[in-house]
RNA sequence: GGGCACGUGGCGGAAUUGGUAUACGCGUACGGCUCAGAACCGUAUCCCGUAAGGGUUGAGAGUUCGAGUCUCUCCGUGCCCACCA
C-alpha cells in the first residue's frame, strides 16, 4: 500500500495555495467562487506572540475557524480571515525583560516564530491583511481613537487610590485582578494613590447592558457580563446629620445611602460609612473622637485588597457627638466607619439593619441595638428571628414598619420609596458594579498616551471655568474640548502629529517609583503646547494591553490587499473618512468571533465600549461588534494540568506536524470533544484520526474508473444525509460529531465493492474544511483542475436522506421485545399487524389483556397490556 | 454567600430534543499479514447469566404508554462573580 507521505502532501499544496494566492479576501482566486456579494467575517481572538511558542492548545479555536471559514468559502461567500499579533504589553515586556532583549526585537522574533508554526497548520488566513499592535501606523489609530474619547469628556484625571502590583511595578484596572491579586504574576495587589487616566465606561453601562440581549453569544459570557456590569435598581435615602454634642441637637448635613431593600428601613438601626467617605472630612470638626476615627482610616488605607475582602470579622469605629436620623421612624441613630463599606460603590455609605448578615455581625460585635421588621413566613424561624438568634435576610412580610405593616417586601419597596420621596427623603435610583475604566500604565511596552500638560492653557481653562461662557469665549484665546475643559492643563496632541511614537530608550524596565520609564527622557517629554506653543510635558504613561484589541477587527477591514507585496509602509485609511465607513459597512459586525472564555469580562467589555463610541462618532455604523461568538474549551496536558513549561507537559504542534501531519492535528482536534470543552490531550487517540485519513486515501485506491450503474439506495441515503449533517454541525460548531459522520461514511463506502468517482468526490468535498490538503490532493487524483476549496458545498437532496425502510421497535409495557423492518410510511393498521404476528411478541402477549398500543410513526410501537 | 453549567462503559464522548442508551474514536482481547515490528488489516468488546432472561445514564422520588432527556430532593464536580448594601 501506498503510504501517506502527509509532508509531501502538505508542502506542495500550501506552497501552491501560496502562490495561487487562494485565500485572499479581495481579487485572490477565492473570489470566482463568490456569489451575490454574501461575506462572512470570521475572526480569531489574535495572540500575543510569547516567547515559548505555540503548544498545541492554541491552535484549537484557529482550526476552528479554519473550518467555518473554508465552509463558508464553499457556500460562496466572500470571506474575511485575517490573523495579526497582540504585541504591546505586559506578557511581551516581561519576556523582554527576563531575555535581556528589547521588546521590540522580542516581539519580532516571536512574531516570526508563530507564524512559522500557523503556517504548518494550512490555515486559509489572508496574511496581506496582517497586522500588528506595536506598528506605529496601527496604533496611530489606537491614539487617535483614544483622543477622540478624551475630546469627548470620557477620559479624566483621577486621584483615586488604585490598584498597584509591586512586581509589575504598574497599576491595573479593576479587570486585571483575580481574588485580590494580580492576574499576571499573582502578587498581592495594593492600594496606592497615582493620578491616573481612567475611561469612563460606566457612561456605557446601560447599552453594554441591554446590546447584550441582541447577540448570538454563549448565555454564561453573557450572564458573567451582566454579572460584572452589576446593575442594581434600588433607592438612594438621605439621612439627616446632627450634632449631638448641641443641647439643642442641630442639623449639620445629610448623608446619602443606597439600598435595594428599602423594605427593611423601619429596621434601620445605624448607619456605616466607608473610611475614605468624604463627609468624614466635612463634619470631623463634630467628631468627638477624630482622632481614633483617623487611625482606624489609616489602617484601613494600609490593607491590601485580601485583608479588606476578608469576611470572617468586622471592625468599625462608632463616630461620636454626631448622631443619623432614620427618615422612615424619626429616630436617633449611631453612625459608625467600618471598611466592610465600599467607597467605590453606591454612595459609599449604607444604613444597617437586623436583615442583612454583614449588618447583623457587626452589630453583635460591638452590641450595636438592632430591631426587626421583616418576617418570614415559617412561625418557629419568625419566633427566632424577633428574639434576633436569627439573621434573616430574606423577603417577607412587614412588621414594625407603620403604615406598612403587613406588606410583603415586593409590595412595600415602591410604597415606601414613594412614601420617602414625598417627604423629599429619598429617590429610586440604579447603581453598577461597573467601575471606571483605569486606562494609564506605569509601563515602557505600549501605546504613549497622546495628551501633553501644559500650565499656561490649565491658567487658560481655570480662567474659563469660572467665567460664564459667553464671557470665557472672548477672554481665551483658544477653544478647549469638552474633555480639556474637563482637565485643566491636559492638552490633545494634534491629530496630525499622530503616532506619539514610543522613543527608543535605553532601560525599559519599570521604576517601581509610579512613573513610566518613559519619564526620564527628557527630550521626549518636554514639547511645544499644541494650543499655545509654550512648554508643556507629554504624559508618559502608556495605555493597558487592552488597548490595541479594541479596534483591530477594524483594523483588518480597512487593511486592504496591497498591490505589492513589498509594501513596507502599510498606512492605514483615515477612520473618519467615507471610503473607510463603506468598508466597514461592508464587513461589519463580525459574523463568527472564536476564542477563550476568560476574555468573558475584559477584552469583549472593552472592545463593545470602544466599538459603541466609535458608532456615537459615526465610524461603524453597527451597534454590536461581534455577532456571534464561540468559546473555544482549553486542551489540558495528558496529565489533566494546564499545558505550561513550569510542569513541562507541553506538546509541541510542530513534532505532532511532523508525526502525522497537520491534517491528522486538524482533524483530531475537532474530534476531540465538544469544542467548547476543556480536554485533555491524548496522542494515542491521535492516532485514530490518522487512521481515518489513510483510510480515506485507500478508498482513492479503490474507485473504479468506469461509472458506475448500480447505485445503492442505501448509501445513497446515507451520503445525503452525511452531506446535512456535517454542514449542519460545522454551522453549530459541532465539529465533533461531524467527523463522527464522515467516519461513518467512510466505513460504509469501505466495504462497498465498486465505488464511483462521484461519490468519493463528494466525501472529498465534505473532508475539505477539516483536512484541506489531503482533500486538495485527492481532489486532484480525481482529475480536477482547480482547487476543491473554491468547490461549492454538495447540495443533499431532501427526499433522498429520508431511507425507504425503517426499523419499527417493538415494545411491551415500554420494554423493547423485537424489531422489524417496514416501509417508510407503512399505515398504523399494517404495523400493528406486523408487529402482532411477530412470534416473541405474542409470547409477550399471550394470556394477556392489550389495554393501549402506542404508535410513533416510522419509529415505534408500544403494546400495554395487564 | 449569589449566578451559570454539568454528572452516560476501562477512557474521550454520541443519542433524531420524550421514542432501540452506549454511535464514532481510543484502549483491550483474539485472529491475519509479516523474517519482524505497529503508527497495518479483520473480528469482538456496557454489566450479570451457559441460556432464557435480568440489570444499567451520580442517588432517591415524581410525571408519562415510554425518561439519559421533563419536575422535585439529595450527593458530587467545574466555571464566573463576591463584604456590591
Amino acid at each position: 500500500m501506498q503510504p501517506y507521505d502527509h509532508k509531501r502532501i502538505e508542502r506542495k499544496w500550501q506552497s501552491v495555495w501560496s502562490k495561487t494566492k487562494l485565500y485572499r479576501t479581495d481579487g485572490g482566486a477565492g473570489q470566482r467562487s463568490t456569489v451575490n456579494g454574501e461575506k462572512s467575517y470570521v475572526l480569531d481572538m489574535f495572540p500575543y506572540p510569547s516567547g515559548d511558542g505555540l503548544h498545541v492548545g492554541h491552535p484549537k479555536g484557529y482550526i476552528a475557524t479554519d473550518v467555518f471559514s473554508r465552509y463558508n468559502r464553499m457556500q460562496g461567500k466572500q470571506i474575511l480571515h485575517p490573523m495579526g499579533w497582540d504585541a504591546f504589553g505586559l506578557p511581551a515586556e516581561n519576556y523582554a525583560i527576563a531575555n535581556k532583549i528589547h521588546p521590540e526585537l522580542a516581539v519580532k522574533k516571536n512574531i516570526k516564530r508563530f507564524k512559522k508554526q500557523l503556517g504548518l497548520l494550512g490555515f486559509d488566513y489572508d496574511w496581506e491583511r496582517e497586522i500588528n499592535t506595536t506598528d506605529p501606523h496601527y496604533y496611530k489609530w489606537t491614539q487617535w481613537i483614544f483622543l477622540q474619547m478624551f475630546h469627548h469628556g470620557l477620559a479624566f484625571r483621577s486621584n483615586e487610590p488604585i490598584n498597584w502590583c509591586p512586581s509589575c511595578k504598574t497599576g491595573l484596572a479593576n479587570e486585571d485582578l483575580e481574588d485580590g491579586k494580580c492576574e499576571r504574576c499573582s502578587s498581592v495587589v495594593e492600594k496606592k494613590a497615582l493620578p491616573q487616566w481612567v475611561l469612563k465606561i460606566t457612561d456605557y453601562a446601560d447599552r453594554l447592558l441591554s446590546g447584550l440581549d441582541t447577540l448570538s453569544w454563549p448565555e454564561y459570557i453573557k450572564e458573567s457580563q451582566r454579572n460584572w456590569i452589576g446593575r442594581s435598581e434600588g433607592a438612594e435615602i438621605r439621612f439627616k446629620i446632627q450634632d449631638s454634642g448641641f443641647k439643642n441637637k442641630k442639623e449639620i448635613t445629610e448623608i446619602k445611602v443606597f439600598t435595594t431593600r428599602i423594605d427593611t428601613i423601619f429596621s434601620g438601626t445605624f448607619v456605616v460609612l466607608a473610611p475614605e467617605h468624604p463627609l468624614l472630612k466635612n463634619i470631623e470638626s463634630g467628631i468627638v473622637n477624630i482622632g481614633e476615627i483617623r487611625k482606624y482610616q489609616d489602617e484601613a488605607r494600609q490593607k491590601t485588597e485580601i485583608e479588606r475582602t476578608d469576611k470572617s470579622n468586622k471592625t468599625g469605629v462608632e463616630l461620636k457627638g454626631v448622631t443619623a436620623i432614620n427618615p422612615s421612624t424619626g429616630e436617633s441613630i449611631p453612625i459608625w466607619v467600618s471598611d466592610f463599606v465600599l467607597g467605590e460603590y453606591g454612595t459609599g455609605a449604607v444604613f444597617a439593619d437586623a436583615h442583612d448578615r454583614r449588618d447583623f455581625d457587626m452589630a453583635k460585635t460591638y452590641g450595636i441595638p438592632l430591631k426587626v421588621s421583616i418576617l418570614p413566613p415559617e412561625p418557629e424561624l419568625a419566633e427566632k428571628v424577633k428574639r434576633l438568634e436569627e439573621c434573616f435576610e430574606g423577603e417577607g412580610i412587614l412588621f414594625n414598619s407603620g403604615p406598612f405593616d403587613g406588606l410583603s417586601s415586593k409590595e412595600a419597596r415602591p410604597k415606601i420609596v414613594a412614601w420617602l420621596q414625598e417627604k423629599g427623603h429619598a429617590t429610586s435610583t440604579v447603581k453598577y458594579r461597573l467601575k471606571d475604566w483605569v486606562f494609564s500604565r506605569q509601563r515602557y511596552w505600549g501605546e504613549p498616551i497622546p495628551l501633553v500638560f501644559c500650565e499656561a492653557c490649565k491658567k487658560q481653562v481655570d480662567v474659563h471655568k469660572t467665567q460664564t461662557a459667553q464671557k470665557a469665549k472672548q477672554s481665551t484665546k483658544h477653544k478647549f474640548s469638552k474633555g480639556e475643559l474637563q482637565n485643566p492643563g491636559w492638552i490633545g496632541v494634534d491629530e496630525k502629529k499622530l503616532p506619539v511614537k514610543l522613543p527608543k530608550v535605553e532601560s525599559y524596565e519599570p521604576t517601581g517609583t509610579g512613573e513610566s520609564p518613559l519619564a526620564k527622557i527628557e527630550k521626549w517629554v518636554n514639547v511645544k503646547c499644541p494650543k499655545c506653543k509654550g512648554p508643556a510635558k507629554r504624559e508618559t504613561n502608556t495605555m493597558p494591553q487592552w488597548a490595541g484589541s479594541c479596534w483591530y477587527y477594524i483594523a483588518y477591514c480597512i487593511r486592504e490587499n496591497h498591490k505589492s507585496q513589498n509594501t513596507k509602509t502599510k498606512q492605514f485609511p483615515n477612520l473618519k473618512s467615507q471610503k473607510t465607513k463603506r468598508i466597514l459597512q461592508k464587513w461589519l459586525p463580525v459574523d463568527m468571533y472564536v476564542g477563550g472564555a476568560e476574555h468573558a469580562t475584559r477584552h469583549l467589555i472593552y472592545a463593545r465600549f470602544w466599538h459603541k463610541f466609535l458608532f456615537d462618532i459615526g465610524v461603524v455604523e453597527t451597534d454590536e461588534p461581534f455577532q456571534k461568538l464561540q468559546n473555544v474549551g482549553l486542551i489540558l496536558a495528558s496529565d489533566g494540568r494546564k499545558m505550561s513549561k513550569r510542569f513541562g507537559n507541553v506538546v509541541n504542534p510542530d513534532e505532532i506536524v511532523e508525526r502525522f501531519g497537520a491534517d491528522s492535528l486538524r482533524v483530531y482536534e475537532m474530534f476531540m470533544g465538544p469544542f467548547n470543552q476543556a480536554i485533555s490531550w491524548n496522542t494515542d487517540a491521535l492516532v485514530g484520526t490518522h487512521r481515518f485519513l489513510e483510510k480515506i486515501l485507500r478508498l482513492h485506491l479503490n474507485v473504479e474508473k468506469k461509472k458506475s450503474t448500480a447505485s445503492n439506495p442505501v448509501l445513497s441515503t446515507l451520503l445525503h444525509q452525511t452531506i446535512k449533517k456535517v454542514g449542519e454541525d460545522i454551522i453549530g460548531f459541532k465539529f465533533n460529531t461531524a467527523i463522527s459522520a464522515l467516519m461513518i461514511l467512510t466505513n460504509a463506502l469501505e466495504k462497498e465493492p465498486v465505488l464511483p468517482p462521484k461519490t468519493l468526490a463528494v466525501l472529498i468535498t465534505l473532508l475539505a474544511p477539516f483536512a484541506p490538503h489531503i482533500a486538495e490532493e485527492l481532489w486532484q487524483k480525481l482529475g480536477h483542475k482547480k482547487s476543491v476549496h473554491l468547490e461549492p458545498w454538495p447540495v443533499y437532496d431532501t427526499s433522498a436522506i429520508k431511507s425507504l425502510l425503517v426499523t419499527i421497535v417493538v415494545q411491551i409495557n415500554g420494554k423493547v421485545r423485537g424489531s422489524f423492518e417496514a416501509g417508510r410510511n407503512a399505515t398504523e393498521e399494517s404495523l400493528k399487524e406486523t408487529a402482532f404476528s411477530l412470534p416473541t411478541i405474542r409470547k409477550w402477549m399471550e394470556g394477556k389483556e392489550t389495554k393501549k398500543v402506542i404508535i410513533v410513526p416510522n419509529r415505534l410501537i408500544n403494546v400495554v397490556v395487564v
